[in-house]
DNA sequence: GCCTTGTTACACAGGTCTGTGTACCTAAAT
DNA sequence: ATTTAGGTACACAGACCTGTGTAACAAGGC
């Protein structure tokens, strides 16, 4: 075919797919040529872009980490919120579990830089709920946090196994207990639109 | 009948071997001849008691497949025992989070056996959650069983990433504000020792 | 023109993995 | 003593993996 020297980014479009196929199918599973291949580069392409497969597994995870954007919504809606967007998350085909975790129990605790990045993602969501949680007087907030992240990874976890969004809801109502338990008021009954 | 051979069950030393290093190191990151190894037999032998890795895989996971036994003790201790008992698990430095979960996330959806056994697992675990809820009587315990089993699951995966047994701990906090809202009597303070 | 940059095709080294084939050994049961 | 089940040693096939080496090609900038 054409050998279109690829106008976007190439080293995007390696990302783009080895994100994709490490985190539907597992990073080791999936081979550089397999990536490669699904691009229809060469793989001296692939490597002339990451020195290996190590890295592209460190830029794979450093792309997944994305904080979640300041809203101007209610805190208490946005806490709420992470579990509607997870629900609908869950109802697509494509999801496949936290890549963080996924990663550390593929790679196992060999993996320092791995291990690290994962830390460091579930941490900055647990501070996201804290800091919310702090911006709505609500006292303990250090620990309310840690049990709503592990609400998330819990739902995460079921649905990895059971592929069922209502996972999702479960966790979503527990929280909202205990955000009342905390003195939250918090708006609509337990089962938001 | 079979005549024994000198050592005790050949079998069951594969299967003990096999379990610990597929759970440490990962199911794709050992190999039939490093099971072989460890136990000093050869890898012919290993493949006399096993028709394929496959089948040690299934054995693997059938063999973490236990049902937690009858307890005399009232359900609502049962019940928070449960996230005492993963604090302990946690601060071993063997722990490696849930085997189904991590079998999940690392052999992908594709492979039908191990997804139908972990979904087993999870299930069981909920209904032994719910059948003690209606033990002593609480309404609606098929929602709290899940949500029960949705903090479980939630500290496994973050002790996993983070080797904080707090997480146990945390999970167990919010498992009582969830027992009582449902208007469960529990005996001790948040923190029982 | 020419040169640099990026890509391609392809071979290959060196390692790992699963699974098999074969011949020999050991010890218990008969 | 003979049979036989099970274990050992070891080679090997065939596949896959990561990573490199090399020569050729295509295009834009100078």
């Amino acid at each position: 075919m054409a050998p279109l020297p690829a106008k976007p980014d190439m080293k995007d479009r390696i990302l783009e797919t080895a994100d994709r196929l490490f985190y539907l199918q597992g990073i080791r599973a999936v081979g550089v040529d397999t990536i490669a291949a699904e691009i229809g580069i060469s793989k001296r392409t692939l490597y002339n872009h990451f020195p290996s497969k190590d890295a592209l597994i460190s830029a794979y995870l450093a792309r997944r980490f994305v904080q979640p954007r300041p809203s101007e919504k209610p805190p208490v809606e946005q806490i709420l919120g992470t579990f509607d967007a997870l629900e609908r998350r869950f109802a697509a085909k494509d999801f496949r579990g936290c890549p963080f975790v996924n990663a550390v129990a593929e790679l196992g605790s060999e993996d320092k830089s791995v291990r690290k990045i994962a830390i460091a993602f579930k941490e900055s969501r647990r501070l996201w709920f804290r800091d919310l949680l702090l911006q709505i007087g609500v006292g303990n907030a250090e620990a309310l946090a840690t049990q709503l992240a592990v609400l998330v990874d819990g739902c995460i976890a079921q649905d990895l196994v059971r592929n069922d969004p209502a996972m999702a809801r479960a966790a979503k109502e527990a929280a909202t207990v205990l955000l009342r338990h905390a003195g939250v008021k918090v708006g609509g009954g337990e089962t938001a639109q």
